[in-house]
DNA sequence: GCCAACGTTGGC
DNA sequence: GCCAACGTTGGC
């Protein structure tokens, strides 16, 4: 079954537009043993959020996992995981931080309740929700 | 720039 | 195995 992620990054860092310019990537850098499990769940065709922190504060994008976790070439480490990903569609408005916090459908998303977890789950019915404001 | 929340490290 | 100290992340 198709799962749903919320990926962040700091656009200054690592944007979408850093994505979009590569056309595919891999999902580096992952250094928590609780992201890393969420990616070790993670399987080709999902769909994810690629979400701005920092200053922006906001889902930009949706991404596509386009490959299987294998070991984060960035660290010889093996206990480190990450994915292929790539753009899947840029939303055509971006839906703020601000925004989710008002809805009290989306109240329960890790995002709210864990800010600092850089790789999480969002429901399939919080998934498409946003999927909605964001027209 | 501040601070709360969280994770990690290391002494005991 | 507990907990204090420290570092990092991220919202404000």
């Amino acid at each position: 079954m198709k799962k749903y992620w919320l990926l962040k990054s700091e656009p200054d860092t690592y944007g979408w537009s850093d994505l979009e310019g590569l056309g595919e990537d891999h999902w580096d850098g992952v250094r928590n043993y609780q992201a890393r499990n969420f990616i070790r769940d993670m399987s080709v065709g999902d769909l994810g959020f690629f979400y701005h922190s920092g200053k922006a504060c906001e889902i930009v994008g949706v991404i596509k996992i386009t490959s299987a976790p294998y070991q984060d070439p960035t660290t010889s480490d093996g206990c480190w995981l990450c994915v292929n990903v790539k753009c899947e569609k840029i939303l055509p408005k971006p839906v703020t931080l601000k925004q989710i916090k008002t809805e009290s459908r989306l109240s329960n998303m890790v995002l709210l309740k864990n800010s600092r977890l850089s790789v999480q789950p969002v429901e399939k019915d919080a998934f498409e929700y946003i999927l909605q404001l964001s027209r």
